[in-house]
DNA sequence: GCCGTTTTCGGCCCGACTGTTTTCAGTCG
């Protein structure tokens, strides 16, 4: 599967291109086609085949000929030809804040610089001052980057974004003055990890807000600070920002700040040929330049006569032509989760017991919970022995016969073999009421006999669930590599479903996962992999996942009751 | 380099901030 490396390839190229100064919209038709590449989950060698590289949008003629080059030789000849003119370093150097293309090429041309620790040495020395255009302070801020770099702070996870976001908001919203605060940006759209959190806030008392922020225990320094705009470091070392606009420009903000930036850019073009201009202040009639709206965000899509966008949405992948055509899925929602359905107890590595989670999952307004504990060879992760097991299905006949309000699905995680074998035989694992299969091990197989391992699991008629398809770890490790499309053919065929596991770390399937999955026909479940209680929160973020997945309610099986959950789950 | 219910050629989002400038380039989101 070669997608993301061709992906990469040409954002490669849009900063090569930029280094040399070519024209700023091919530049763009680089990056855009970058990023429809990243959001495609079927491979481009299939699709190639197929002939439909050009349906791609903002692939045609001459990209859909290099896709092809590159999947046929393995290098693409326009980028080696690239690569020869400008050293490929340079790109690097890109990465540092404040420093874009046309330093780069100046620090190349004029000192040879081609490495991050070179220009460091070069800065340190003072030796950059006096080139055209730079001086002390420029010198300063390079240095200021590249120290910010080396200390290499990665993205957030989303849960861990959503979790400080809200207890920042919260503090703020108590300032009086405050009437609107939401976050924005890349945590507003739920992607999986965040660069930096954005908060807006409109108040007609910007300084009494700007003040208490900065002075929240959550932050550990101040890097900037404004009377519209400040930014933060967290304790963690992960940036915050915040802005505060008038009441009246808040939708227009809000939208701006939301993004994504292809999103944006897409809106304002409509914007354009409707004879309107959008901008973070304001929609405003582009002949007599007079405001028309912005106070709320709707206005935005209603003047371009499409329905409302939800924020999960806003990545340019289709959403704009789907609400054109009103063809927008109708989001799934949290609030039609009626259970969690992969929860661990004391039996393995979780921290309650079957009759605690049963009330917290009665808390959490749940009709039913399964209680899904590693099995018997997962030993790091106190795996249940059969004896062990069949204790516990008893223990839970009896919380269900204590309990009316709930009801209690004893179920397992049980290992996936490296042959494709469960870790139960088959007589124990048709005891249970609920079984997901799951792979602990073996990550280095290819990718083929990854997928064939897990295909095999599938066709096991005692396995409903397939657990974190990829064994992905954010900010840890890649998952291991597996053909998706063959897994949810698989999925289709077999009847056994895909999880979305809401782990902030997992995440897994994610969105594009998830979107295949519709495509193609598969149904999927969401479920946290709680070990604690508080844990079972995460059910918001596994929405997240499912919702940037264009998921609907019917496409989410425990959204059903829990009869015809049982009944959807059972295998011919 | 892409794209088209105004166009197959001539368009292609919008604004702020910073640092270096005598009117603007570079960078960012």
């Amino acid at each position: 599967m070669k997608n993301l490396e061709i992906a990469r390839i040409f954002n490669n190229i849009a900063d090569l291109l930029e280094i040399k100064g070519d024209n700023p919209f091919k530049i763009r038709a680089y990056r855009r086609a970058a990023l429809n590449l990243e959001s495609i989950a079927e491979d481009l060698a299939t699709i190639s085949a197929r002939g439909d590289l050009k349906e791609i949008p903002g692939i045609g003629k001459d990209l859909s000929q290099k896709i092809e080059e590159y999947l046929r030789i393995g290098s693409m000849s326009y980028y080696e030809e690239l690569k020869r003119e400008i050293p490929e370093n340079l790109l690097d150097l890109m990465a540092i804040q404040g420093l874009g293309p046309k330093k780069a090429k100046l620090f190349h041309e004029a000192l040879g610089i081609t490495t991050i620790d070179e220009l460091q040495e070069m800065a340190q020395s003072r030796q950059l001052q006096g080139l055209p255009g730079i001086k002390e302070k420029t010198e300063e801020n390079i240095l200021r980057g590249i120290a910010f770099y080396k200390q290499g702070v990665g993205r957030m996870t989303l849960g861990y974004a959503m979790a400080i976001s809200k207890r920042v908001t919260d503090q703020l919203r108590e300032i009086p003055g405050v009437e609107q605060i939401d976050s924005a940006g890349s945590l507003r759209r739920r992607m999986e990890t965040i660069g930096d959190v954005d908060i807006l806030v409109s108040s007609s008392s910007p300084y009494k807000v700007m003040d208490t922020f900065i002075h929240l225990p959550e932050v550990r320094q101040v890097l900037g600070r404004g009377t519209t705009k400040s930014s933060v470091l967290t304790q963690e070392g992960y940036q915050m920002d915040i802005r505060v606009v008038k009441q009246d420009q808040y939708g227009a903000a809000l939208a701006y700040f939301t993004g994504s930036k292809a999103h944006n850019i897409r809106i304002r073009e409509m914007a354009v040929r409707k004879g309107f201009k959008i901008s973070e202040y304001g929609i405003f009639d582009e002949k007599s330049g007079d405001r028309i709206a912005g106070e709320k965000e709707e206005d935005i899509y209603r003047l371009l006569g499409i329905p409302f966008i939800p924020p999960e949405l806003r990545e340019d992948r289709g959403e704009i032509e789907a609400a054109l055509k009103g063809t927008l899925p109708d989001l799934i929602q949290r609030k039609d989760i009626k259970a969690d359905l992969h929860v661990h107890s004391r039996y393995s590595d979780g921290a309650h017991s079957i009759r605690e989670i049963a009330e917290k999952a009665m808390k959490m307004g749940y009709e039913y919970v399964a209680i899904t504990d590693h099995s018997q060879s997962l030993g790091i992760a106190g795996g249940v022995s059969i004896d062990i097991l069949i204790a516990k299905i008893e223990e839970t006949e009896k919380v269900n016969s204590e309990l009316s309000r709930i009801r209690v699905l004893c179920g397992t995680e049980v290992d996936i073999r490296l042959d494709g074998t469960l870790d139960y035989p088959e007589d124990i694992l048709s005891r249970l009421d609920l079984v997901i299969a799951s792979v602990h091990s073996g990550f280095k197989r290819s990718r083929e006999e990854q997928t064939e391992r897990i295909v095999r699991a599938m066709r096991n008629p005692h396995v409903h669930i397939i657990g974190h398809l990829t064994g992905r770890l954010l900010g840890e490790r890649e998952g291991y590599e597996v053909n998706l499309d063959e897994v949810l053919k698989a999925s289709v065929e077999t009847g056994t479903t895909l999880e979305i596991n809401a782990y902030p770390q997992r995440l897994d399937l994610n969105d594009i996962g998830c979107r295949r999955a519709k495509e193609l026909g598969a149904k999927v479940v969401i479920n946290t992999d709680a070990h604690v209680l508080h844990q079972f929160d995460y059910m918001d973020i596994g929405v997240a996942v499912a919702r940037r997945g264009w998921l609907e309610k019917e496409d989410v099986l425990n959204t059903l009751d829990v009869e015809s959950f049982l009944k959807a789950i059972r295998k011919k």
